[in-house]
DNA sequence: TCAATATATAGATATATTTCAATATATCTT
DNA sequence: AAGATATATTGAAATATATCTATATATTGA
């Protein structure tokens, strides 16, 4: 896990967004994911790539679909390891 | 608080480190920490800076230096909102 | 096979960030 | 007061990032 990767992903309003949107919707499309931002689809599509390069968010093809969803096990390591190397 | 402010504040492994010797050492001059750098005077200054900003390091000046520490309170804070704002 | 839909990539532009050298400001010491 | 030390600011250069349009690729359905 590249804890500075993650961190650099989080640190922007629209890739913070997406993970909030993913974790309340489970798994969607990349059009649906696409419908909730006035940006566009190419622009998502970089977001996206962005969040999954540092592997905070699953993709599964689904036919023509990409089905996002966030790696969860992931988000909550991160979360527990930035609290130990600053906190502890 | 600003959570976007302290994410981007904390996505840097200059700032991060720069966190990190604050929290071990606890108070210290800002030419201490240059110190533990290979970076000039005035990029410490500036990254300390966007710390300061941000809320996360407390500045005392005293004589001619100023010792800086972390602001614990609102880097719990922190953590904690950003747990509650993507996990829950 | 062809058209439509979904997603990814390329290339360009605008903006933001990191860094340093030079300089300013404040404080200490003699 | 003058020199030394500590920190902050300015201005410039290099690099990185966010965004778009245009286009490519892949898949579905008629």
């Amino acid at each position: 896990m590249d804890l500075l990767k993650i961190s650099k992903a989080l640190a922007d309003a629209t890739r913070f967004k997406i993970l909030k949107i993913l974790m309340a919707k489970g798994e969607i499309s990349c059009s649906e994911l696409e419908g909730h931002f006035t940006l566009s689809q190419p622009t998502i599509s970089h977001h996206s790539k962005i969040l999954f390069d540092c592997g905070l968010i699953h993709a599964k093809k689904d036919g023509q679909h990409s089905l996002l969803s966030v790696n969860k096990k992931l988000l909550e390591k991160y979360l527990t390891s930035l609290k130990e190397e600053l906190v502890k």
